[in-house]
DNA sequence: ATGTAATATGCCTTGACAGGCATATACTCC
DNA sequence: GGAGTATATGCCTGTCAAGGCATATTACAT
């Protein structure tokens, strides 16, 4: 399984989390709360457990599970890659001016950023 | 396979996502960068493209792709959620000293939503 | 101790999907 | 129009994981 991006593929588990993201539960409570079978959802729980998303505090016969940030993190890191893209931030949008002022005063072999038509 | 979260949940195509994001790529640029069969890539790009994270341009008989926020949007919408989760804004940080507050003195109804004059 | 509540685990079946391979389609240039 | 290049598609197979069900485990109460 591993990763934790195949982790959050699963829509039961989102949900799971998500739950959780508005508080601790219990095993019970997210039974009743998601109407899921009691077995699943504590399948999905050893699944997110062991990849660092949530942890268990033993409460008598009830195992309490709360988030745990890193994971959310790591996939939160990857995505930041991609951030500047949607997000035209100013640096992005300088250095697109900045490369069409090039190419439009070109002349000087400017080996640009861009790779268009370079053949390797 | 519908969801975004399934789409990235394969390796391969994080590295192919990863690989557009520096910039846009032919099929075959993307095969021998990431050392790949063609077909393989192909048939990731093609999921890639229906999920929407990416598009192909037509460029004589090559595709050359590039990334499509929309997607990438999608999950960081459903992270934000999670978000203030490892980030211990302040705002939670102040609801967090409100609660304790209001727990300890209890009875007096003062239900603030500013830190204004707030001890620390 | 026995019964009951809360949760976990094991087994089995089924479906989805990635990878490999062969092949089809599309375009270019001579 | 034939050869070569670039990309897509179809079929097959193996793997892996989710769901259902039965059952095990653990804690509690009486």
């Amino acid at each position: 399984m591993e990763s934790s991006f195949a982790i959050i593929a699963e829509p039961n588990r989102r949900s799971i989390l998500s739950l959780l993201a508005s508080s601790e539960r219990s095993v019970g409570e997210i039974e009743r709360r998601l109407r899921m079978p009691q077995t699943s959802v504590s399948k999905h729980l050893r699944v997110l457990r062991e990849a660092g998303f949530v942890e268990a505090r033993i409460e008598a016969q009830r195992r309490v599970y709360q988030l745990r940030p890193e994971p959310f993190k790591e996939v939160d890191a990857w995505l930041a890659t991609f951030r500047q893209f949607w997000t035209p931030h100013v640096d992005r949008l300088e250095r697109h001016l900045d490369r069409m002022e090039q190419t439009s005063r070109k002349g000087t072999s400017n080996k640009r950023t861009s790779n268009k038509g370079r053949k390797q």
